[in-house]
DNA sequence: CCATTACTAGACACATGTGTCTTGTTCGGG
DNA sequence: CCCGAACAAGACACATGTGTCTAGTAATGG
């Protein structure tokens, strides 16, 4: 009855992997959650489906119930890979010591100009999720206000005053969603063209040409700065 | 072909009528589009279920397929409902002539301002339908070129270099994209009260008393100005 | 008053989805 | 070398969805 052995070739689309694989074994539990993630980016919390998923990774819906309690129990996953890579770095650049203004919104351009730091297609996603289920739509409204409130706290830092720190953060993050949102995918170069104008516009005051060019350069070497 | 009737009804809670539905007519063509309409803006394309509207609406499939060539053809009706209405406005309130350039910043905001011409759950929606329809993706696209030329025009009416026209259109449009995706829900008083602020940081020049109450006070009786 | 118009109900055939359970299959270790 | 851990297959029961078709039924108009 052994027929068609090893017709496992679906190394398509999904597949580069580390250990060849032991036993008998066909995918790991980051290959359900890797296509869970990239299927949830792509097209939605509706189109992450079980059945779905088992046949883009060619096995039975019995591995995915092996791994994982249940499909609810992956969506709050999603939910929780969403909170630990997105939220973490804007705060993170929001709040490092910076020696003048323009430095510090640099800070948090860092993120948002480097896909690795902040994914806008997550983002979208939980967005676009958070419209129907209520725990979803605290946690993005929990993860708007402390990134609205980092970056006010930046200005405060600097010496604006309370609503002109509070106007400045709402337009520099609103406008930054809003860019995220028209998937516009220009190029690194063109984006950092801009910079010098966005910090102007945002901070009201001058960035130097040192910081401009040394936030260049490190955009443009992009490695993850911390451990992987 | 009388089924010109009662276009306007579209309520809140699905049921009052305004005539009384002669024959064995149980729900009309606006029903099930108004309800189509609502659950698309609240819940997403995924959830426009034939079952689910007809559970809602208290029939059965078959009125959908009396009044529908299919589901499909009910979502190209979303689309093109879309396109009709929050698209139109952008564009009028930018083409209008107007005597200064904070005047005419004030005439797109009056479809912004108001949900009656400018909807951002339906925009909203309809980003999200995009993300999986590559037709609804052009669509997309090609309405934010159109609003997002139509107020970099308006700029270089008003003088402003063609560089930076662009950008003040992206800034001002990407900030209200943005602005709407955060869901803040703010109340018309408070979003007044921004007004002055927003069109100094995107114009560069400051807009007179009277421009600002003319703008406060058509708000504030908003009656919709052309035939419904 | 009877036919026609304009609908609605409900059954059929089929697809896709969830979650559970039983029966494999493959390896590595005692 | 056989056994158990770690997984996979596939069937079952059930829910929800689409689209089609036939048999109604309530007002209306001749």
């Amino acid at each position: 009855m052994a027929h068609l052995i090893s017709s496992a070739a679906m190394d398509t689309a999904t597949k580069p992997r580390t250990p060849p694989l032991t036993g008998n074994v066909k995918v790991t539990r980051d290959d359900w959650f890797g296509l869970a993630l990239r299927t949830f980016k792509s097209d939605g919390v509706e189109h992450v489906r079980v059945l779905s998923l088992s046949q883009k990774l060619g096995v039975s819906r019995g591995s995915f119930y092996w791994y994982f309690e249940s499909r609810q129990a992956l969506l709050d996953m999603l939910l929780d890979h969403w909170r630990d890579t997105n939220t973490r770095y804007v705060l993170e650049g929001a709040r490092r010591p910076a020696p003048t203004i323009t430095r510090g919104v640099l800070n948090i351009f860092e993120a948002w100009i480097d896909d690795d730091l902040f994914d806008p297609e997550l983002d979208f996603a939980v967005r676009a999720w958070a419209r129907r289920s209520a725990p979803v739509h605290r946690a993005v409204e929990e993860a708007d206000m402390a990134r609205v409130d980092a970056i006010r706290d930046l200005f405060l830092a600097h010496g604006y005053e309370a609503e002109d720190a509070f106007a400045r953060a709402r337009v520099l993050y609103f406008m930054q969603i809003g860019y995220y949102v028209l998937e516009l995918h220009e190029p690194r170069e063109q984006r950092l063209s801009y910079v010098r104008a966005y910090l102007r516009s945002f901070t009201g005051s001058e960035a130097s040409d040192e910081e401009i060019e040394s936030f260049a350069a490190l955009v443009r070497d992009r490695k993850r700065p911390g451990k992987p």
